[in-house]
DNA sequence: AGTTTTTAGTTGCAACTTAAAACCTATTAA
DNA sequence: TTAATAGGTTTTAAGTTGCAACTAAAAACT
């Protein structure tokens, strides 16, 4: 059915998980599905008139995500026609990525903050921007990345910092100004 | 040339900058062209390899991503065949959006971690789960959130907390016990 | 200088995917 | 009993993808 399936081995640089994600939730329209249903969306029609999806593709996509674990499909017990359509564990997992895609927008597509504004329950303040982060919780830039070797992390619990084992910096790769 | 470049009004349930910041990176091959600039890639003959995508959709992808500020495009001046495609600051902000999507498919995906892996440089520990975190840095589960609008917020600072305000609670919405 | 190779594309075409509208089937409501 | 609702499927046109072949400019060989 699909193309991008196809390709889950032979990637030059390693095994990354990414192309496996993307496989399930890469395709257009997933995104919006899960924000919706995050929005307490769980029927089909509701979801048609939220999104402004083609009911085919709505259907397509339905039927995927289910497959995929993402989503369960369970027909409600009080009006047998309808369908209710909920996110799993592993779907409300793809959370932080779903938000830290929506602040990027927010930051540099709209500039303005979206509304309603996602906020912690417990104090009712926005939350914070989703960020990298250390072991030790220190937020992290890009250039503060680098690439280790599985191997050569293991051999590095041992104490000795061999500095010229990193695999690559990633200090020199963006512009230095950029807009 | 799109059909989702059409669709930036019109989102019931408020203004979500979600679907304008999937306008830029929702195609296909956005996120793996994005990994492999992360990996120092930036010729197009090394995308093409990198990646296995097909020559005219990167020509196509690569002059999107510099129309949409997301990669720079500039001829390589000791060689003027080459072009050097390098992540601007906008680019680079939409790591931490790969990076959480990459640990939710080495977590639910492949079940395997990804190799080589991605450390901070000055500990050369692995970097942590990406997550949702308060204000003060509590890390969120879905059912912490709570949608509340732009006006309520502000008169919230006043110090009276009204609990009855708030737009929706998001405990419910996911399954109780998924696989 | 002339030929070949490399780099970064473009073009043409077949296969596939999407979108819109019409249609279908099972329930429920009037 | 008829109409409306919910959740699809089917049909068809339009758009997108992927492959292979082609081009054009610069660099490297001979």
């Amino acid at each position: 059915m699909d193309k991008i399936r196809e390709d889950l081995s032979s990637l030059a640089g390693g095994e990354c998980s990414l192309p496996m994600a993307l496989e399930v939730i890469g395709e257009r329209w997933c995104f919006m599905i899960l924000r919706a249903a995050l929005n307490g969306v769980g029927h089909f029609e509701d979801f048609l008139s939220e999104i402004g999806i083609a009911r085919n593709i709505l259907a397509n996509r339905l039927t995927r995500m289910v497959e995929a674990g993402i989503m369960t499909r369970r027909p409600c017990d009080h009006d047998k026609r309808k369908v209710e359509y909920r996110l799993t564990a592993k779907g409300q997992d793809l959370l932080p990525t779903m938000i830290a895609l929506r602040q990027w927008g927010e930051k540099w597509q709209t500039g303005v903050p979206s509304n309603p504004i996602l906020c912690d329950s417990r104090d009712r303040q926005p939350i914070g921007q989703i960020s990298m982060r250390a072991h030790d919780d220190r937020v992290l830039e890009m250039k503060d990345l680098c690439w280790i070797d599985e191997s050569e992390l293991k051999q590095d619990s041992d104490g000795s910092g061999r500095d010229d084992m990193v695999v690559r910096h990633l200090k020199e790769i963006g512009e230095s100004s950029a807009a």
